[in-house]
DNA sequence: GTGGTCTAGACCACC
DNA sequence: GTGGTCTAGACCACC
């Protein structure tokens, strides 16, 4: 798990990122335990507490539940990663309309782009 | 104009983005003459060896003219911008299908979802 | 507004129940400005990061609402007051539980106690 | 046995309150000597007088007899367990009745919430 | 060993 | 001036 010190995005909101994509892709599971805050520290050379603030931000989304002395967990709930899959999908689309908005196109454009390279794009095989 | 020194992008195409979103957004337009090469360097702290990079660049791509002991020009031809918006509005369709394909969305999904979107936020007026 | 530099309660969740109080007191009413982050932090002689955790804690209960460069305000929703309120009412309510079942009360004795003494407190008009 | 150096209460109640918490939970029984009056300032680092203070308060009470020579013992009455339990429901009834009424609740009020408060914990077994 | 709280102080963005 | 982020390091509670 890497974070990448730019400047646009707080550290801690990169780790929750990288940690919903681990769930996306099914590297990290409902129930998993998380690395200890001191060792993530560590691990990714940020502070501890940066890694608490991330931790803290996910419990309070009920993503991950913290049991004290025992460590943090992902929440047993098979339902948050469909939940993570359908935020992540919104905040795409919103970022890809704002980007495609600021270019002039109107709302059919758009779609009628996306549907004719979506279209392509399956049938080359490149959705997984 | 600024550039993220982040390790994604090398700086000179980020330079040429900088430049093309400048003429997107009318900031910069055919014709015009672009800072010296020396000038942009020191304005944006980085070595000249890279503006001339990003100038050569575009030059290759036809987008600016080089007149010798004159400068470099925007090119005089009015279909630029237009090329320009295309070319982004693929980069950013590609860009985001990666991340909707990635999701496990079918094409059908991410139709009827940018759809839905598109128009909601063209109602609320979000498309300038 | 003060804290007690007690061992039992966080600082921070001291703070989150004098400005509840407040708000109870109606010293303090929805959209009003909180003291900045620094002012209150040097007036209880606390770190600026407690109160900022405090803070945020109630921005997540939905409680205040900050705005960037402007200040934390208490929120414009005028039931908010009254759901503190309703939350306070249960806190005092299981505490007291807690406390007489402890003492072997049942819960029949619990309420035949509160009614013969509520109704005698009241009579005496010690309930304002 | 600890005192807790709040502001609050002055600490020879706080270990009156602690020696009949200890009575009601069956820690100390009636008969049982208390530790001497010099032990007990050591343990608990507080000066001897402040135990001395609270030994002679409870023995105004009748709680505790002293022995010239021998010690301080908890009454032999089978009693006093009761009455202290009385006592202590006593004053959390008030305390909790002050709570309530400050935060605008009636008598019927209150006593409607305690009842249906008490049966539903009563239910779950959380009284002991 | 694990998380929780707090401090002192730095630097940043936005106004 | 206001909040936001981050660090380094301390001490604590619970296990």
């Amino acid at each position: 798990m890497q974070v990448n010190f730019d400047i646009e995005k707080p550290i801690y909101l990169q780790i929750i990122a990288e940690i919903q994509r681990a769930l996306v892709r099914g590297e990290l599971n409902p129930g998993d335990k998380l690395p200890s805050q001191r060792d993530l520290a560590q691990e990714m050379k940020v502070n501890h507490n940066t890694i608490q603030r991330a931790y803290r931000e996910m419990e309070g989304e009920g993503l991950v539940e913290t049991l004290r002395g025992m460590g943090t967990f992902i929440t047993q709930n098979p339902e948050i990663v469909k939940q993570i899959r359908v935020q992540m999908a919104e905040e795409s689309i919103d970022r890809f309309l704002a980007e495609m908005f600021s270019l002039g196109l109107t709302s059919e454009q758009i779609v009628q782009s996306v549907t004719v390279r979506a279209k392509k794009l399956e049938d080359r095989g490149e959705a997984q």
